[in-house]
Order: structure tokens, then sequence, then C-alpha cells
DNA sequence: TTCTTTTTGCAATAGAGTTGCACAGGATAT
DNA sequence: ATATCCTGTGCAACTCTATTGCAAAAAGAA
């Protein structure tokens, strides 16, 4: 059961503790991106901190990614098998305004858009803000 | 030399005290869009709560518009002449991670991209991070 | 086991955003 | 003009999110 997520861990080169499990499995089975604090409520026992450092090494990995949605906190997801976190994998990220829910639109990558001589690109971040689907 | 601002802050319905003016007048200067507390260093006299309720006003009266660049805080930058801030007004931002400064590239409309069925689209936003000309 | 390194928890702090309340000043009515 | 009302501004306090330092616990290496 968990060896899918150990497995996934060590890939990245993260030494899977047991927190570190069972944060990827919420991760893996949220259906929206994660915000911190979303992440406490199902974590009772767990600490602030440990989800927040934690958090932050699967980023640096590169196991997660992070999503600056419409207002307030940056919300995490999983990132897609053999994402690079390059600018190719960027993909466009949908606000639900009512439910307040974050999803990944994985098929749906971000038109590039040229830009100006002089300036260089490293990331790209496109999101779209709206009603989803269950609250139209 | 005010009677532009004055006329401008009338024009969008804002009653033009002097502090609105005063703003009004930095956020014009200004060649990136600022966050609170950059406004906050330029007017050393005024307090924070008036800057944040007057940039409220300002968005709500859609003379300015709310940019989520990189990470920190939420920036704010003067509309064009005429924007409506509607998503067809949307233009694409940048934020340059060496000096840290976002900027409007008004010329670079959003390129739209097709949402699934079911979803309603109300605001995008796509910011650009990299490094900017005077950088580079 | 013993030693060393990494991970976790607790406490405290920093920073941004926000609200309530009270005072000041301009606009309006009498 | 005076009284009244409404809007804008400032002060204080608070919430929420993000972050750091330090010590205990757990994991890995010798």
């Amino acid at each position: 059961m968990d060896a899918k997520y150990e497995l996934l861990l060590q890939e990245k080169g993260i030494r899977p503790t047991a927190m570190r499990l069972l944060i990827l499995r919420e991760l893996d089975k949220s259906t929206s991106a994660l915000n911190l604090n979303e992440l406490e409520l199902l974590f009772a026992k767990a600490d602030r901190v440990t989800l927040y450092r934690t958090i932050n090494t699967f980023e640096e990995k590169q196991l997660i990614h992070s999503i600056i949605d419409g207002k307030s906190s940056v919300r995490y997801a999983l990132c897609a098998e053999g994402c690079a976190c390059s600018i190719n994998d960027a993909h466009v990220h949908f606000h639900c305004e009512v439910c307040n829910h974050t999803i990944c639109l994985n098929n749906i990558a971000v038109p590039p858009v040229k830009l100006p001589a002089g300036y260089s690109k490293r990331t790209v971040s496109y999101s779209i803000s709206g009603i989803c689907p269950k609250c139209a």
C-alpha cells in the first residue's frame, strides 16, 4: 500500500519517514491543491512546523509544486509523473471562488507569450478564477 | 499639476482628498507595481491602515489592479486608460527575481485557454518570473 | 552499542492583512 | 452661522500565514 509512496520518496531522494508518507498520501488523495492550514486540519496531531518543513522539502525535491491562487495562501499539489518543474511542465490552475478549491488542469499547458527583448523567463504562472462545475 | 489626478479620481467616483492624491501620484510615478510595504516607505507620515483602505477603495473603483507576483505580497499598479478590469483587459505581468520588481506588460495580452466544459472564467492571472533587462 | 545526523515538536517571532473605535474635517440642512 | 451628518484618517489591537532557534526523538552509520 504505502510501498508506492515509499518508492516515490526514494526516487526523489527524500527519506521516507512516517510523517512524510502520511503527508504524501494526503496530497495524493486530495483532488484539489491544499494549503498549509488545510493540511494541518487533516493531521490533528502533527505540528504546523513539521508540515511546513515537509512541504518545503517536497517542493525542493520537485515532488510537489506550489500554486499562487487568487488570494490567501500558497497551495501545493503533487507533480505529475515525470515532471521536472520546468517551464515546459507548467499547466494552468483553476481556482473556484465558491468552494475555494484550486485544481491543476494538468492537460492544459500554459500558452507561451513572447517577452520583449532582454527579459529572461524562468517560471510562469497562469491561473484562472471563476466557478467550477460542481458549484455552477 | 494635481488637476490631472483630481480629475482621474472624480471620473472613477472617488472623492479627491489630499492623501488620495498623494498616493495616486506615487502609483503613477512608479514604474513597477508596489505593495503595501513599499507604499508605506514612501509616506513616512501616513498610517498603514489609511494606505490599505485607500488602495482598497482604488481597486473597488477600478482605478488600480492587484497583481499576485511570485511570492510575498499583493502588489498594485494603475490601470491603463479605459481599462474596465475585465478579462479582455488582462495583461501579463513580469516579476524580476533579482531586483524584485513587478511590472505590467501592458501590451502583452493574456493568451486565452479553453477550459473544460462546466468551468466559468471570471478573472485570469498570467505572471512570468525571471530576470529583467536591467538586471541581466 | 555508541556516535552522528536527520527529523520532529515546542515556543517564539516576523510580516501581511484586517477590524473596531474615535477623532477631524468637509458637506449639508436648518 | 450652527448644528448635524457622513467620510476619511489615525491608533490600537488582532488574526492568519510564514519562519527561525533550540532541544528532544528517531534514524542511520561505525
